[in-house]
DNA sequence: CTTGCCGCTATTGTATACAAAACTGCTCGC
DNA sequence: GCGAGCAGTTTTGTATACAATAGCGGCAAG
């Protein structure tokens, strides 16, 4: 997913990258407080910049409200995570298909050469995760954007939750790089078929194969 | 889908609800901008308020921003709204199938007497379309809280246009509405089988329904 | 010992003042 | 005549001050 920031200035969005880094690193557990003001000070910007900030934070659901308006740290359980992965799956196949219909040769272009710095990151001796994260992220942003749909593209963003990802494809071997690789490969095709049915089973597929990667590399919970 | 506010306090509640009221009634066409001040006498509340309901009205789509920060009305073509219903398909499919098999008997119970007070609207000399609205809407919501899924009621409130619905609603005559009750009849007996599919396939239908008598009341265009 | 009420404190909501940046229209040079 | 560059103005971004409200703890009555 693309950045998440870029809908308004710089010290909203280094309040809101800052904040969702506590959140995702686990600085900040859930049911944690979100003062206002204790972020202000953290981030070092005054209460506005960290008030927009919270309140996407709230729209994505990192944060909830608790009856009396504070805002507390969420709590993502595993069902919630699977529900994530589910709700991917049908929007990304959903983009997938529609992409397959509007994809134009450039864009295709750019999807091979994408997908080649993938199987280039792969096939390393000792495999590069963070190019392979870096293409990934590129390629279902291509993908995206290819779909031309903003209202699509706004939803998924926030739905793709990069920690997540990085947390499934560091328990990856080679073989499961290369097949994720390969699931791309079969996406091209589908796009170079136009075949809007193809292109969305390919890609829920590939979703829910994370899905179950990542079920695999969560140690019960 | 229920109320839009409630998130945060009373003023920037009432303003996003006004500002989104000139924008669906027309009186802002797409293109207008969106100037905080002036908004903010019209509403009768300082800018910051109106800023938190501009970046809400902004995550909704109902406005954009140009590259250099300002906000305008967005323009949603027939193509966009097309786009919504899918989406909508999708999503509320993927509830009914939730909620078919999370569903109580309390909540059935519930949901068969709202769907009892829709048939008697539709059942009068003249149908009462504001009921018809009210039930409809109440139902909707209903299946929604009976999937358990917080994200996915996020994010099909303000995807769901009461305003559209509404236009489609008033060009239904009486079969049409006793159609949609019927529907919701079936759905209601899929989730007495706490049938999965069945239900999906029910409330994705009853949608994309929706979707061409829209499409049908929309002249040209 | 428990429970309900009351006052204080902490925290968020709103307003306003100030800073920065972007658009507009102009002038100047080519 | 046309375009680039530069100021003035408008508009948004940020900071701070003030208001309102929710939460908390203590106190007193039962």
């Amino acid at each position: 997913m693309p950045d998440n920031q870029a809908s308004t200035s710089s010290a909203a969005d280094r309040a809101y990258a800052e904040i969702r880094g506590l959140i995702l690193a686990g600085d900040a557990n859930p049911g944690t407080p979100l003062r206002e003001e204790a972020l202000a000070d953290i981030v070092g910007v005054s209460r506005t910049p960290i008030r927009d900030a919270l309140r996407r934070l709230e729209a994505e659901l990192y944060a909830v409200r608790t009856p009396g308006g504070r805002l507390v740290v969420a709590d993502w359980n595993v069902d919630d995570v699977v529900e994530m992965f589910a709700l991917r799956a049908m929007l990304e196949g959903h983009a997938a298909a529609r992409a397959a219909r509007r994809v134009t040769a450039a864009q295709l272009a750019e999807l091979k050469s994408c997908n080649a710095a993938i199987e280039a990151a792969v096939a390393r001796p000792e495999p590069d995760i963070a190019s392979f994260l870096a293409g990934n992220r590129r390629f279902h942003d291509l993908v995206l954007a290819a779909s031309a749909s903003v209202r699509l593209t706004t939803m998924l963003t926030g739905l793709v939750e990069q920690p997540i990802v990085r947390r499934t494809a560091t328990r990856y071997d080679r073989s499961d790089l290369a097949r994720s690789a390969h699931e791309h490969d079969q996406l091209i095709q589908a796009f170079a078929a136009h075949d809007e049915e193809w292109a969305c089973a390919v890609m829920t597929a590939h979703i829910r194969r994370a899905l179950h990667a990542f079920q695999a590399a969560s140690p019960s919970k």
